[in-house]
DNA sequence: CACCAAAATTGATCTGGGTCAATTTGCTTT
DNA sequence: AAAGCAAATTGACCCAGATCAATTTTGGTG
């Protein structure tokens, strides 16, 4: 449960350990260097230049969750922002009844906690083991006060998210379930290889009823037309993801 | 045009026609005054001060479009950032086979023209008669250049664009015909009154096909839902629009 | 006003995907 | 390796909303 010495390594830094609340995470023992990260080119910190940097690895702490741990809540006060270093999140909100829509998963570079109304507006879950680089929301807002090519930064990210959120809602509004699954499937495939590099074998770390949740399915809809495009030679479902077997065939499908 | 409340109106000076592309739109001869602007508190423009506000009326030109017109498309080149000023728009991506997905109705104060791919990502009627305050990318560019606040204007608009999107993939996923309908409703009268007024009577400018690809759902069962409501006594179908009877029952409706 | 075209409504029928109900598969634990 | 359990798959059936097909209503025009 609680990976070696959480509470115990927090140094004098106090505030630290309300930010976390009551969920099993733990700190890095600091020292961390931002130089070294791993979305180091990717996340907002691609806009700052060497000196900054050394100034904003001050700002942000490493924190690690386990999988299936909450980062935050939908209906929380909005804290931090977050940093996606390592592992993937799914990000997603409840109707009163319990219906739940995944809007979307962070990936490593993926910066969180934008909002207007001082609350988070979604939910977020670590699938996996997921490592964050966490910011209070004062000091960062200090910090970017007169470094406007990060907010311009940070702003080039929302207006690519709001793309992608709007593609999004023509899958859910005007696709049919085969098509919803190439979609999904083409687009998780395109974002894994810009990270890591094209692969025949494409790791789905999220469940069936994700997927499902995701693309405004049933957890049998996606099960069934998994097998359909197995049966159709499309792909093949292998332990802990999929291997695009006809890529055209899947973006036919897709294209529509 | 729309009986129920006069959400766009033709501005009754005529003057200069003119080609974009091809349709026919007017623009405005030369002498507006961003002071007397209709949206000066509620758009980007409610960031600058009045010596700004000087500098950024040269920037920009007001146009107008007919109803019916396409403001700019998505496979446009974006050559400009636009300012809805008066009237709405439908904003909608189209499937190659011509299924549509309407990802937005925009009123006035709205900031379009925001992208990351040089490309729109979605498309722009004119419903109704409708002006727009045009600015060319490179003079505004430089403009925002060494105003952050005005950056900063334009960030949280894209904020609040995406909470409003993602609230809009829950419906499009995971709500019912019935639901989508309410919360469409209740949704449109609360921008309508935060506009011009808290009002009983609701204009509807769209039409039902609007209204159906906004949702998710075919013009029929669009139709059907409302006369359903309005046999229920939640709403009265009034021409142009709707009233909302029983705005309680509405909402629950919404809620669920 | 009569006429026409577009938009909206209504009805009848069909179907894609949901619901319900078993299996089956694949871990983990002992 | 057997037991236990959650995730995934598969099958049988059902229904909300789509599709198809008329009307009806509205708006514009000569």
């Amino acid at each position: 449960m609680h990976p070696v010495g959480a509470l115990g390594l927090m140094r004098g830094r106090s505030a630290l350990g309300r930010w976390i609340g009551a969920s099993v995470v733990t700190i890095e023992p600091n020292g961390h260097l931002c130089n070294d990260c791993a979305v180091r080119d990717l996340a907002v910190c691609s806009s700052l230049d060497p000196a900054e940097l050394r100034e904003f690895e001050h700002l942000g702490r490493r924190v690690h969750f386990a999988a299936g741990k909450t980062v935050f809540s939908e209906e929380d006060m909005t804290t931090s922002f977050y940093n996606l270093v390592d592992g993937v999140l799914r990000l997603y909100k409840l109707l009163p009844d319990g219906r739940r829509q995944i809007v979307g998963f962070a990936l490593p570079g993926d910066f969180l906690g934008m909002n207007t109304s001082r609350r988070h507006n979604f939910s977020a879950d670590a699938i996996g083991a997921v490592t964050v680089c966490q910011f209070a929301h004062a000091p960062f807002d200090r910090f970017i006060e007169d470094r406007p090519h990060l907010l311009r930064r940070i702003n080039e990210l929302a207006v690519r998210e709001l793309s992608q959120a709007r593609d999004h809602m023509v899958l859910l509004g005007r696709r049919s379930a085969d098509e919803k699954v190439a979609t999904f499937l083409l687009g998780w495939c395109r974002r894994l290889s810009a990270l890591k590099g094209p692969s025949g074998t494409v790791p789905l770390p999220m469940g069936r009823q994700d997927i499902a949740d995701y693309l405004g399915l049933t957890i049998e809809t996606v099960s069934r037309t998994f097998t359909k495009l197995e049966r159709q030679g499309a792909i093949e479902i292998i332990h802990g993801g999929i291997s695009l077997r006809d890529p055209a065939r899947v973006e036919a499908l897709a294209a529509a």
